[in-house]
DNA sequence: TATGATCTACTAGAAATCTAGTAGGACCAA
DNA sequence: TTGGTCCTACTAGATTTCTAGTAGATCATA
């Protein structure tokens, strides 16, 4: 299954997932850009039809939930960027990672462990 | 300047970044799917007019080149899938890949390595 | 020189995307 | 009970995306 979105939705998407659910209105206040109520609905609708979200009634709004985890939807957008742009190199991936956001030696030596356990998980089980 | 492509202008871009550089017959060899001579070439000027692509003239035919490096839109890419889907969180982003890939212990110690030489040259430069 | 192959430019149509308006129902307050 | 408010459902228009066809130029070859 591949789950893709286009730009408005993920940016609805990462509000839904933020919060883990919100109203139309709850999405609206938390998106950057300025839009109109019926414009928020209709995104969430369309989400909702395509299965990536569902409600539940509350008084006589609906509160929409993610359908679809950010586990999922991270490893289709993550093959999809690793294999069309990085050649399907993952240390491609992290060099740009890495040195895109410049991150901090706190945060290296988080990624490091990261990986150390992984490798460890990986031994025991071999 | 934020660089992002359609899925079928992602796929003609990987094969540009691939090779270099490519005819419409070259691209649309190398595509997965089957598309038609035209369909490619109309692909291939959306992008030049966006200004993704250049391309220079080769007989009667055209040669297009990648005017924006594999760098560039891995960044722009990178960037939007780190926000929206691992909520700015690296250590999240690298599970998922990590995870995904099942990547075996070779791989795991090289990624490691990476992040060894940057904590390193940090610390140089500090 | 006529013909076929190959290539670009232009055109086009269906579907998806993005945005938002209107209608109408439900609820609350005066 | 009437008027305003808030919500969804439905509708709609502009733009983009995706696909491909047709026309016309160019080039090689018979």
């Amino acid at each position: 299954m591949d789950i893709s979105f286009t730009d408005r939705e993920l940016d609805v998407m990462a509000v839904l997932w933020e919060r883990s659910s919100g109203t139309v209105n709850e999405v609206r206040d938390a998106l950057r850009d300025e839009l109109a109520y019926t414009t928020v609905l209709t995104i969430l609708r369309t989400l909702e039809d395509k299965g990536f979200v569902t409600h539940l009634t509350e008084g006589k709004a609906h509160r929409y939930l993610p359908a679809v985890s950010q586990d999922m939807a991270g490893h289709s957008a993550l093959s999809r960027v690793l294999d069309k742009i990085f050649s399907g190199s993952p240390e491609l991936l992290l060099t740009q990672l890495v040195s895109d956001r410049d991150l901090d030696a706190t945060e290296l030596r988080r990624l490091r462990k990261l990986l150390d356990d992984r490798l460890s998980e990986k031994k025991r089980r071999s």
